[in-house]
RNA sequence: CGGGGCGUAGCGCAGCCCGGCUAGCGCGUCUGCUUUGGGAGCAGAAGGUCGGAGGUUCAAAUCCUCUCGCCCCGACCA
């Protein structure tokens, strides 16, 4: 099956949809809003749980999993979380054929449901704090859903912890945020802005909500992973209480932090091309494929070809690597197939270069054919495995630096609303703000534009509100999101 | 829920305005031969309730009415 992918230029949203689809990461589900995440798609998810995982675990956290179902009444025990989450809840009326005495909300998330259960396992300041996460899928009644970023039901991680103290609370919501921030860089290559939401924009229930805020391809911005601070807001509303070390009793502080499918989403709009993905080496299903040219009516180049092939691959411990030996299909045709998957490097491998004792590597984050400086060059057969390991480094070196450089690039300062206006529709916008959410309303209904954080890393100083002059003590990011 | 677009072969589409022979085309699939260093060529073959229901007509993919669904742009959101 081929079909030419529209240009990212042409049509962002459609390109979008014709890579994952062709790629053959996902597919629209007979249910409206909802997709089927396909094997290709699914390993990327798995490598991306992986590294997560590996990462709350170091810091002390259980995985657990807690029921799909949550009695109505739980929902409605938080007055924020009810008025937040309510709109778009799939709700359970009936089962076994007859109609329930409460209603079962299928989990939007699951403070509620988690919050009940610790009020059952906290009794002391001894048993905190409590560090759970859950890898999950949730459901939320959304009404324009998109491939990974936004559908009804989604896949993630949601990490609930109790501790004694708003301190220790507020180290761990900051402690996941840098595992985040850590996890996006490093291994999707996306530079992204750790930062604090408005009041507008945060968790419904929670104190204080950060982000991970990254630019896609089309300099639009995307909410990347959060972690909040949920005070004791929920802690009260579950009565989750221990005594302390004086015999008192008290409210817990919890947080609950969370990444999706929609990651995959971002490392599709953050590297893709026109040519279709281009993934992460250490986040890529497939890191290397190799494909052998096999000229048909000659059995013994083909056999040496193949030869050659199976001693290479002998060598490549440690690499993720696919041996693409279909000979029915054209050399050109097997290229342009894993280019679309955005397997981050191939090795080509034919009767003419045997005679030279070398290999084509070709990467696919730099495309064109010649030169040292273009994307593919000679190898010495002797050392594929070691240029295979190097390049597949420089590859995500420079897909991070890329990205980085396309984000700053469209990353302005203006100095008046009016610039302000114009720059906010192509790209990030940092600005002062004074914090009144009168002038993020004005913002959002003049530009369509919302505050994306408020980033930690803050310049010295102080100036003025972009929106209305007033004394500000912090910049924020604005931009169009998804 | 508002605005726009679309439902015809596995996929992508044309045909519809202006009704008329057996509903076409490209890709893919199957068979055979020739091919393999950037999406191979030739020959042959299979594959269709034209989203659904009703209506108009001698005759409907095409016109009318109703209906279902999907995609895109907004409002809402990880």
């Amino acid at each position: 099956m081929f079909n030419k992918i529209v240009p990212r230029s042409e049509d962002y949203a459609k390109w979008y949809t014709q890579v994952i689809r062709q790629a053959e990461m996902a597919d629209y589900a007979p249910v409206r809003g909802c997709m089927v995440v396909r094997p290709y798609g699914f390993a990327l998810w798995e490598n991306v749980k992986e590294q997560l995982d590996s990462r709350f675990k170091a810091t002390g956290h259980q995985n657990a999993a807690f029921p799909l179902f949550i009695p109505m009444s739980f929902i409605e025990k938080e007055a924020e979380h009810v008025e937040g989450f309510k709109p778009e809840l799939a709700v359970v009326t009936h089962g076994g054929g007859k109609k329930l005495d409460e209603p079962l909300v299928v989990r939007p998330t699951s403070e509620t449901i988690i919050g009940y259960m610790y009020s059952q396992w906290i009794q002391s300041y001894r048993d905190l704090p409590v560090l759970i996460n859950q890898w999950a899928n949730v459901v939320r009644w959304e009404l324009r859903p998109r491939l990974f970023l936004r559908t009804m039901e989604f896949f993630w991680q949601e990490g609930h912890t109790a501790h004694a103290t708003h301190a220790e609370a507020k180290e761990e919501t900051l402690r996941i945020l840098d595992i985040y921030t850590d996890f996006a860089v490093n291994e999707a290559a996306i530079p992204v802005i750790p930062g604090r939401k408005s009041e507008s924009e945060k968790f419904p229930g929670a104190l204080t909500s950060y982000t991970i805020e990254a630019m896609m391809g089309d300099k639009r911005g995307l909410q990347a992973g959060t972690s909040h601070d949920l005070g004791q807001n929920f802690a009260k509303a579950f009565d989750i209480q221990y005594l302390d070390a004086n015999q008192k009793q008290q409210h817990c502080w919890t947080t609950s932090w969370g990444v999706s499918t929609r990651m995959i989403g971002a490392i599709i709009m953050a590297h893709g091309d026109d040519q279709g993905l281009v993934l992460p080496p250490r986040l890529a299903p497939t890191q290397l494929v190799i494909v052998p040219i096999t000229p048909k009516n000659r059995e013994d180049d083909k056999q040496a070809v193949m030869d050659a092939v199976a001693k290479i691959c002998e060598t490549l411990d440690g690499v993720r690597y696919h041996v693409d030996d279909r000979h029915d299909y054209s050399p050109g045709w097997r290229f342009n197939e894993w280019e679309l998957k955005g397997v981050p490097l191939r090795i080509e491998i034919g009767p003419r270069d045997l005679q030279k004792d070398q290999v084509v590597l070709a990467r696919r984050d730099i495309l064109g054919r010649d030169g040292p400086r273009g994307g593919k060059t000679f190898v010495a057969i002797d050392n594929v495995a070691n240029e295979v390991k190097q390049m597949l480094d420089t590859i995500q070196a420079d897909m991070l630096k890329r990205a980085t450089a396309f984000r700053d690039a469209n990353t302005f300062e203006p100095t008046s609303y009016e610039a302000f206006q114009e720059v906010v529709e192509e790209g990030f916008a940092r600005a002062w703000w004074c914090g009144d959410e009168a002038c993020e309303a004005k913002v959002k209904e003049d530009t369509q534009a919302t505050i994306r954080c408020v980033p930690i890393a803050q310049p010295d100083g102080a100036g003025h509100c972009i929106v209305c002059g007033a004394a500000a003590e912090e910049i924020a990011i604005f931009a169009r999101a998804y």
